[in-house]
DNA sequence: TTTATTTGCTACCATATGGTTGCGAATATA
DNA sequence: TATATTCGCAACCATATGGTAGCAAATAAA
């Protein structure tokens, strides 16, 4: 089994869709998104990397401070997929709707 | 550790992201579904069971047959989450906007 | 220079995940 | 009735996940 690393899986742990909400405001070190979180630090940490390796954060070293960056054009393939998904779902719907014009025009 | 059932749990793995788009189309039996992808019955089973557990799919139970059905408006989460993600990028925007603004009649 | 801060890294732990095989119950078909 | 099909359930396995604690390197401040 290979780890997934996808936006998909970047969103399925809620605190890591707050991280993702927290830098899209901002960017931010480690410690001071830790200090938003009652997690520790080292498991925000791991969270950090797991987005990184996803590639929605970037680094920009900054002294001995590293700076994490939102990648938000990977959140497009998100929007991609719902998409998909809402027009499987509206072709249904008009299927739906030629049955059931189908059924009022059989009654006439 | 408590098990999350919820929209993003379930969208995390690519082979369930695929059974919802299949169900959006149609519903379908385990068997039906199963036939779509080279996993056993049983490892689709389990698929179906975690996307049943996040209320996403519902059962309808036809002799020996069990047609799952899709409950699309749990999918409205996802969008409302993409929705607050974009708002706070725009935001952002916004606020890169009066610096630059700000920075343009300092010129001035 | 000494000390404090920031950070990534490794080791470790309990539990979750995704998969397998096999079984048994219920329903449909011969 | 005997047989086949559909399906959930339980046991099991290897690996992933989310968390912890502790260490070492680099940089900044005393």
């Amino acid at each position: 089994m290979e780890t997934r690393r996808d936006v998909f899986q970047a969103i399925a742990d809620p605190t890591r869709r707050a991280i993702i909400l927290l830098l899209a405001v901002s960017a931010m070190t480690p410690n001071a998104i830790a200090e938003h979180f009652n997690s520790s630090r080292q498991a925000i940490s791991k969270h950090i990397q797991v987005l990184t390796e996803c590639e929605i954060l970037k680094q920009e070293q900054k002294g001995r401070e590293i700076h994490y960056h939102l990648n938000a054009s990977k959140m497009n393939e998100i929007e991609k997929w719902l998409e998909q998904f809402k027009q499987l779902l509206a072709k249904r719907f008009d299927q739906l709707d030629d049955v059931l014009k189908q059924l009022k025009s059989d009654k006439k």
